[in-house]
RNA sequence: GCCCCGGUAGCUCAGUGGAUAGAGCGGCCGCCUCCUAAGCGGCAGGUCGCCGGUUCGAUUCCGGCCCGGGGCACCA
């Protein structure tokens, strides 16, 4: 609607400037939503930003305008007020028109037209060495809402999970698992301090043994041999060797065992909480290709990588970046930096013509390499857009608690679900804006679940199905939507509730272009409080049929928007509560 | 030191180059013989971190400073 409104208006002033009566090269007017009802249902400071352009007071600019919008079918009326704004009341009939364009539509209602090209968006990707903690949530909503919203805006959309399957973390895991295993077979050890030392590595163990029996068993003593001229990593870099050494070809075995048991738990729990993936890309199957190889030959061939000290160095200085970066190691190992830059470039290569990774805000120091990278390789870095998502700070008590999947310290996704349930967690989650800080507190988020803003958006669509239950017990029939007269619609609240319905679309394109999901949760909630009032004011059913009809029809089509929303959300839209 | 994010009501957070800065929770006062009170109506509560600058107009844009979180690996 503001679109329309939009257009209308430039449409108007560059008949005005044809006419010779405005100059040519006045901005473009800017349609806003004025904070207070009497200012119209929409405003614009057009007048004021283009009156020095236009070589008029900013009044004489409103009037000039005023008169040549006047008869609109669009507008209802005019006003100009204060220094120099026009207020636009928007006709009846132009949110008659929404309301049955929500009714025909049903659920496709607020999809935007197709546009070119192919979006990835990739997200989560999480090392697969522990469960997802609450952290991995905040990125699972905000991205699979993101996506949501973006196919709902015409964008060709793909969602994507890059397993980090290949690296030393892997190997770490492999270690610990491995060690657990020889517990289970009644080893006594002291675990490592670098090793991860969660519950769940146990059971992983546990279970390993009952998979390959006494299979896998070495000597510890030959495994975890102190050094005390290493520090602990390299130390830990020793151990995984002699593991590695001791294993053989079965240590294949141990690494995989991991891998899939974490990998299992990681689909099961996302599938759990809504989120859905086209692919699971593994950096090992890039490594194994040879895609790594291939794309550090073009990137020397680029000449833009350089040896010093065994290792070699991408030019990433060269690109802004703070300093250049290794990518193969003096050991002759591909640093994780150096698949990152074959998985970019083989998505340019799949024929994605805009990348979007959500990250940590941890990882903000890694932007300019990446794109460094996909410049020195001659693709356009400005298709690749990194957002990220700021730490949930976890408070539980009072205190804020510790978020280690090493030590194995940290609340689970699969908990936080299990206790404030999906629908409120995914609301939640997506309620704040991502660069946002969050104070995630879980006792809160536990105790007064109820109050979660999400059961009042649910509730306003389980209240106005609610209401067609009584219909029918009450032996009316269901009518027709489509021959409501919604000239009956004259109460303010029936004007409100129009009102925000028409600006559902709008909110859809701006969310999307801005990748704010945390737009549709407030208009949503915007959008529930508008039918509780009008709930609490007026009555549905126990009024004349014509009134009654276009009531429905209203109702209907609020029912609608607020589940096509909670859709975009990936949240559930309750017939009862 | 450099880089990123934040600092708006008691708390958690939206928001905007404009016209009297909002919501939820918390506090106070009202509203169910009637479609779900998981609701509605009202009241109280603000130097929009601080100081400058640009502008007809700044909480919003720019610069500096203060405070909080994060990052500055041949880890991922």
């Amino acid at each position: 609607m503001k679109h329309a409104l939009a257009a209308l208006f430039q449409d108007t002033v560059t008949t005005l400037v044809a006419q010779g009566r405005l100059p040519a090269g006045l901005p473009a007017p800017e349609i806003a939503r004025p904070r207070q009802d009497g200012h119209g249902d929409f405003a614009t400071n057009f007048a004021l930003a283009a009156a020095k352009a236009a070589g008029r007071t900013p009044r004489a600019l409103a009037e000039e305008l005023k008169g040549a919008l006047d008869g609109s079918p669009l507008i209802e009326r005019i006003e100009i007020a204060g220094p120099g704004f026009l207020n636009v009341f928007v006709a009846s009939s132009a949110f008659h028109e929404v309301v049955r364009a929500i009714l025909r539509e049903k659920e496709a209602y607020g999809r935007l037209a197709s546009r070119p090209g192919k979006t990835l968006i990739e997200f989560v990707s999480a090392n697969p060495n522990g469960p997802l903690h609450v952290g991995h949530g905040r990125g699972a909503a905000y991205g699979d809402s993101l996506a949501r919203l973006l196919a709902c805006a015409g964008h060709a959309v793909e969602r994507e999970y890059y397993v980090n399957d290949a690296g030393r973390q892997m190997d770490i895991l492999a270690l610990s698992v491995w060690l657990r295993y020889m517990e289970a077979f009644g080893a006594k050890i002291v675990f490592p301090e670098t090793g991860y030392r969660g519950a769940y590595v146990a059971d992983i163990g546990r279970a390993l043994a009952g998979a390959e029996g006494d299979a896998l068993q070495r000597p510890i003593a030959d495994i975890l041999i102190a050094n005390p001229d290493l520090d602990a990593d390299a130390l830990m870099d020793a151990w995984i060797a002699r593991l590695k050494e001791a294993l053989g070809a079965q240590y294949r075995v141990v690494h995989g065992f991991g891998l899939d048991a974490m990998l299992a738990d990681i689909k099961d729990d996302l599938a759990a909480f809504g989120v859905r993936y086209d692919r699971w890309y593994s950096e090992r199957g890039l490594v194994e290709s040879g895609a790594v190889d291939r794309a550090l030959a073009r990137l020397r061939a680029s000449g833009e990588v350089y040896e010093k000290d065994g290792a070699q160095w991408f030019r990433a200085t060269h690109y802004g970046d703070e300093k250049d970066r290794v990518v193969v190691r003096e050991n002759g190992v591909a640093t994780y930096f150096a698949s990152d830059i074959a998985y970019h470039l083989e998505k340019c290569e799949r024929g994605f013509s805009d990348l979007i990774d959500i990250w940590g805000a941890d990882h903000h120091g890694y932007v300019p390499r990446v794109k460094g990278a996909l410049a020195a390789l001659g693709e356009n870095p400005d298709r690749l857009q990194v957002l990220l998502v700021q730490f949930a700070i976890l408070y539980r008590g009072g205190e804020r608690a510790q978020m280690s999947t090493r030590s194995g310290d940290f609340v689970t996704l699969r908990e936080l679900r299990a206790e404030v349930g999906n629908d409120a967690a995914r609301f939640f989650y997506v309620l704040r804006k991502s660069e946002q800080h969050m104070d995630f507190d879980l006792d809160l988020a536990k105790s007064q679940s109820n109050d979660n803003p999400v059961y009042y958006v649910q509730y306003a669509h389980a209240r106005i199905c609610s209401v067609f239950r009584q219909l029918s017990e009450r032996g009316l029939p269901l009518p027709d939507h489509a021959q409501a007269d919604l000239i009956m619609l004259d109460t303010p609240q029936e004007r409100v509730l129009q009102r925000t319905l028409g600006r559902f679309v709008d909110v859809i394109e701006e969310a999307a272009a801005a990748r704010e999901p945390h737009q549709i949760a407030y208009y949503l909630r915007e959008l529930a409080g508008d039918l509780h009032a009008y709930y609490n004011a007026q009555a549905f059913l126990t009024v004349d049929p014509p009134l009654r009809d276009a009531r429905l029809a209203l109702i209907a089509a609020a029912r609608q928007v607020l589940a096509n929303g909670l859709g975009l959300l990936g949240v559930s839209a309750p017939e009862a509560m």
